[in-house]
DNA sequence: AGCACGCCGACT
DNA sequence: GTCGGCGTGCTC
């Protein structure tokens, strides 16, 4: 018999296995492990993923594949053992590790009917319901006051139905085409007829006589300027004929993109490729990391090494960090391979991603530049993986399944024997000092392609700013500095950093901090709705006009949003053009780039914004980049605060002076003497990245060791105290000595959406079998999580430590 | 997850 | 008696 083990759109640990379906002879010959189908489970349809065809099964009585969804598999070979790995290593759930790998329009989503049966009379009440129809949303059934038992008894009696429904969110773009039905000297004729009034037909047909081939409707009306009505006439007169074709969207336009040549390369560069060219050449694993200075050209290695991948007939994966902010990145992959690139990025629409997504599949590209999810571009014959600005913390996925891209890249590279390029001007410890232990190679770049010296740090104290009577958020120099630069009509970057900062109230009476009433952090101000949100779950209120707490009056509002720097700065220099670049500027398809646009072309003095603008942007004028809170993330409970310090300021730095003119970087901070700041503005990685070792070594964290984070949640906060403290002690009894577990502790968030959360952090060396211990012990809850609804979360290598 | 089944108290 | 609420167990 012919047998399919499928894994079924069940998240849910009871069913994380594969179920046996027998295989109808109708798909014998089309069905493929990887393919996806539409099987019986239980009482309901749903999809699953086949995973392996075999001819036995151990249970007797199986149940038939009822459909299947692909006529080529969404998941290749490579793909399935991939997730399989992928499952393990996060611990996550089957499914949820393939669903990852696709575009979100290939996941399924599930309908129930009632269906009506033909010649069958109902009672009044099911009558009233249907209201003449044969099928009914199942919803209109459980909105309608008729309980279960009356559309039981109508099934029973056979007068109903209810069907279950899969339905595929696929969303094909189609484009109507026009072309001519008749030939040529038909047409001619056609032209004698018509009459002299009927210009616009006339135009059409002589188009076509000129040429004779079909054409996009939409470009047809253009060129002639005029409508679908004349097109139409022409189509009753039997002369023309429009048809749907299957198009892909185009949310780059790749034609408008100038092609580029490779560009000689310096010395250091070349030492830098050479292994990554070798390994390429010997099919060999090997992860490169490249450790270059802003503008020392790492781009201009990645275009030679992909180079070099396609005219070995290989494929490649780019991962950037977020890529709407890079639209210059992509423009450099598509000037250098042109139509060979496709584009993956959180900003698209779903149906952009699928289309780009089946560039790959069909392999009509050999380039893929992507956010993240793009470590699963489905190619089989991978020569290289890059991934750029290596320490973006953006590469971890913060929900199920919880998995590092570099995790998967090297994955991926050991299994199919092709290197791995890691690139950043400040790489992670974690990389680094595997380079440094000779299991990474290690390409460092000094020199920058322009020669030019980086911009001069200047770091200022604001404490002293604050003694001498300035309490704007902006020091003396910085102020002079800015006024300088728009004289001379030179641009400014400033980044207000503002991680671990928000807009909150607080009465100035009493202290009282509005906070939301499911979570336990302060709401957030929200100037544009004037309402006060929280960031966690989707509670909103009013700003109150009196303090809750004690009536009074004075309400403050606290927090340094990018808003409020913005007044404050245009009323410090009025003749100030600045543009804002944050989450509410940016929220529409299209502004950020926008922005960017607007400031290239210097329509602003100043761009002020987030986290956002510290990366791969590269303006010609702007000379100088403030930093107006250095320290803001330094005292946030995260053991990386001060990587994540050093790699920002480094970051922003590199933003001025890119280019003829010099730059200078201002740095405004509370902690002048922390050695992030410190060795930051001296563009010093090697001392930062052995006084954090040090640190990391006293400290037991990565990468001295490793790191496992468990949450628990549950409504009931005893409860969730009682399990953690539970789970901790059976976890103890089965690490090694050298393991520590910490906690349990409340989140750095305790309360979520009405669930206290409490978690404990394993640091270890060596515990090969640490997963297998924690699902043993997740599984002595079982009954908790099942019955009692309690949440167990594992993160196998937290980022964040909520 | 989501569905059916079955037990139990409540209600006209 | 019948209705509906909820706990339990199963899904190839």
């Amino acid at each position: 018999m012919n047998v399919a083990k499928v894994i079924v759109d069940v998240p849910s640990f009871a069913i994380d296995q594969t179920f046996d379906y027998e295989i109808p002879d109708r798909f014998t010959h089309v069905l493929t492990p990887g393919m996806r189908v539409i099987v019986p489970f239980g009482p309901r349809k749903i999809m699953g993923f086949v995973v392996e065809i075999t001819d036995t099964s151990s249970f007797n009585k199986l149940k038939p594949i009822e459909e299947v969804l692909d006529l080529v598999p969404v998941l290749t070979k490579e793909l399935l053992d991939l997730g399989k790995w992928l499952a393990h290593r996060t611990l996550s759930l089957s499914i949820v590790a393939l669903q990852v790998m696709l575009p979100q329009v290939l996941k399924s989503k599930y309908k129930k009917e009632i269906n009506r049966l033909s010649g069958e009379v109902l009672s009044d009440e099911l009558e009233d319901l249907f209201q003449g129809r044969d099928v009914i949303p199942f919803e209109e059934f459980e909105a309608s006051a008729l309980n279960y038992q009356h559309l039981k008894k109508a099934v029973d009696a056979g007068e109903v139905q209810i069907d279950y429904i899969v339905k595929s969110k696929i969303t094909k773009k189609f484009e109507t085409f026009v072309y001519p039905k008749k030939e040529i000297h038909l047409l001619e004729e056609a032209l004698h007829d018509l009459s002299q009034s009927a210009r616009k037909q006339r135009a059409i047909i002589e188009f076509f006589i000129e040429n004779p081939q079909e054409i996009k409707q939409k470009s047809l009306l253009q060129t002639i300027g005029t409508t679908t009505s004349t097109v139409k006439a022409l189509i009753d007169k039997g002369l023309l004929d429009t048809y749907q074709k299957e198009t892909y969207r185009n949310p780059y336009n790749d034609d408008a993109i100038e092609r580029t040549d490779p560009l000689p390369l310096k010395p250091e560069q070349q030492q830098a490729i050479e292994p990554i060219l070798a390994s390429i050449e010997n099919n060999e694993h090997e992860v490169i990391l490249v450790h270059g200075v802003t503008g020392s050209g790492k781009t201009e290695i990645y275009l030679q090494a992909i180079q070099e991948v396609i005219k070995k007939g290989k494929e490649a994966i780019v991962l950037v960090p977020e890529i709407s902010l890079t639209p210059q990145m992509v423009k450099r992959f598509k000037g250098r391979f042109g139509r060979n690139v496709a584009v993956m990025h959180s900003a698209l629409s779903a149906g952009e991603k699928f289309d780009e997504w089946r560039k790959i599949q069909r392999k009509e590209v050999q380039v893929v530049v992507g956010a993240r999810s793009a470590i699963f571009s489905p190619f089989e014959n991978l020569g290289i993986i890059i991934i750029d600005e290596e320490h973006e913390t953006s590469y971890k996925q913060e929900d199920q399944p919880r998995y590092h891209a570099r995790d998967v890249a090297i994955k991926r590279g050991m299994d199919q024997n092709f290197p791995v390029v890691l690139g950043s001007a400040t790489p992670t410890l974690e990389s680094y000092a595997r380079a440094a232990k000779g299991v990474y190679k290690l390409a460092t770049l000094t020199k920058r392609t322009n020669d030019k010296p980086l911009p001069e740090v200047i770091t200022v104290d604001m404490r002293s700013e604050l003694h001498a009577g300035n309490r704007t958020m902006f020091s003396r120099l910085l102020m002079e500095k800015i006024r300088d630069c728009i004289a001379k009509g030179e641009q400014i970057v400033l980044l207000l950093n503002r991680r671990g900062y928000s807009t909150f109230i607080m009465c100035r009476d009493c202290g009282h901090v509005k906070e939301c009433p499911h979570c336990d952090i302060a709401l957030t101000y929200h100037k544009n709705s004037h309402l006060l949100k929280c960031h966690y779950c989707s509670y909103e209120e009013a700003v109150p006009n009196v303090c809750p707490e004690c009536s009074s009056d004075l309400i403050r509002y606290f927090g340094t949003g990018t808003q409020r720097v913005e007044e404050s700065l245009t009323q410090l220099i009025p003749e100030a053009r600045v543009i804002r670049m944050d989450v509410d500027t940016t929220r529409r398809k299209g502004a950020h780039e926008k922005l960017l646009r607007e400031f290239s072309e210097h329509k602003a003095d100043i761009l002020l914004g987030t986290q956002m603008i510290a990366k791969g942007l590269d303006f010609e004028n702007v000379t100088l980049v403030g930093v107006l809170t250095a320290d803001s993330m330094l005292h946030l409970p995260d053991f990386r605060s001060s990587e994540k310090t050093f790699q920002l300021l480094t970051q922003v730095s590199g933003r001025a002076g890119r280019h003829d003119l010099p730059g200078e970087v201002i740095v405004q901070t509370y902690t002048p003497d922390h050695y992030s700041i410190e060795l930051a503005s001296e563009y010093n990685f090697e001392d930062f990245y052995k006084k954090e070792m040090a640190m990391r070594r006293a400290f037991r964290y990565p990468p001295y060791y490793y790191l496992a984070l468990i949450t628990i949640t549950h409504e009931n906060h005893v409860q969730v105290v009682q399990a953690t403290q539970q789970f901790v002690q059976q976890l103890l009894m089965k690490v090694g000595p050298e393991t520590i577990i910490l906690g349990p502790t409340p989140s750095p968030i305790p309360r979520i959406k009405d669930r206290y959360r409490y978690q404990c952090m394993i640091k270890y060396k060596h515990e090969p079998e640490l997963r297998t211990f924690i699902q043993e012990v997740t599984n002595n809850f079982k009954e908790q999580i099942q019955k009692h609804d309690l949440q167990v979360i594992v993160d196998m290598q937290p980022y964040q430590m909520m």
